[in-house]
DNA sequence: CTAATAGTGTCTCTTAGACACTATAAA
DNA sequence: TTTATAGTGTCTAAGAGACACTATTAG
């Protein structure tokens, strides 16, 4: 709240989008453009447009839709990265976001967008590296008692696959019988009337987000092992 | 990550330092000695310095000191706010911090400095009573299932002071035996030799931080109601 | 002794987890 | 029929909550 008497750092968005993509959390890279580190794989970044947005976070939408074509039903701020030497060329400061999206969203893709495995990232420039993992571990530490996971569900699914998704997240299982019934008290999903689907055995009730909790996807507590 | 070709926003760092006095929790405010706003009490903030601070927290415990001459053991990035509309002046960005601090530690306030209950706060300027009110939202999530509130006792407690600052935090009840299972089972506090303080009937055993604890205290699960 | 606060033993009630059972499809 | 997946009923085990009981001080 002072005047800028002293140099300010460079404002940028860096965006953390997850899918979970082949049973395994993958998230978006983007080919630079420019100098430092042209031509290499980085998050989707940019800096922050004073006259176009009007928030941090329409700042994410915008450049990610920019950068990489994608959008996403779900944006959160992650954490701001802020320090001395995070960028070689001096003090820099990202306010780091994170986003899901379904597979189904995800389909087509441009050149300069590449999905990679989390857990087997290869380093990144800048302090992506600690940006994507920071955001993988938000999102485990709210799928334990969140329905936060669930945005990365298609528009319709069985019960069963909820449960994939979740353990597919969090790289461990649930237990079938605690997870349907924390499914129930939740009172989020509504079945889809006469709608089936089989997959080799008894076909699975469809099931989709209640249009009340489609924006929500409130916070919900969760206990289970 | 691209060259500043636009307009940059103010980088602020503002700290929302909690306290228990007089058992309700209460923010610090500083009076601010320059315009906008001269005059008025706000959250203790200023400017990143990027020749001498090498992360946003240190901007954070160097501000707080310097504005108020205050203390804390516990700094944590609260969240970034940043927005058209937050100062008159046009888009502006604030890293808001908050910390804790015993009340033992923050007896001697030079004249810029109050100490005002966070449910009875006036208006306050720009979005400053909405970072409190995130702060405080944060700390009572955290007191749910961690051991966050230890910061703000003093040096030597017995245990019943301990739920007693936990009840003050949540503005809620435990359930003492159960409060008391879970102290155990966090294995964080340790008992003070012989020392017992009595307030009126059996004297209670003083415990304190086990000192292998006393910088991490972590996260760990609860569930009392 | 009573009053007051500290601290524990133990029963009950809730709920997660185990697991067997039924249900509905394909081959 | 068998095989595979969906879904439920119900017993068990663990743990939160209730509450009575003992402990240690002052007066």
């Amino acid at each position: 709240m002072q005047p800028p008497t002293y140099p300010q750092p460079l404002v940028t968005v860096d965006i953390v989008l997850l899918t979970l993509k082949d049973r395994v959390l993958q998230v978006a890279l983007h080919r630079r453009e420019k100098a430092p580190y042209e031509g290499t794989w980085t998050l989707p970044g940019g800096a922050v447009h004073a006259q176009t947005d009007t928030n941090a976070i329409d700042s994410a939408v915008r450049i990610l839709a920019t950068k990489t074509g994608l959008k996403s039903p779900y944006f959160e701020q992650l954490e701001t990265f802020a320090d001395a030497y995070r960028d070689a060329r001096g003090w820099s400061l990202s306010i780091a976001h994170y986003a899901l999206a379904p597979e189904e969203a995800v389909g087509r893709l441009s050149e300069n967008v590449r999905w990679v495995p989390v857990d087997s990232l290869p380093s990144l420039p800048f302090d992506h590296l600690s940006i994507v993992h920071k955001a993988v571990a938000r999102l485990r530490a709210k799928a334990q008692y969140s329905s936060l996971p669930l945005h990365l569900l298609p528009a319709e699914f069985p019960l069963s696959y909820v449960q994939r998704v979740y353990e597919d997240v969090m790289g461990s299982s649930f237990k079938p019988r605690s997870f349907r019934r924390w499914l129930e008290e939740l009172q989020i999903l509504e079945e889809v009337p006469g709608k089936k689907r089989a997959e080799g055995g008894r076909p699975a009730a469809l099931f989709r987000i209640a249009p009340a909790y489609a924006k929500t996807l409130a916070v919900s507590k969760k206990g289970l092992g």
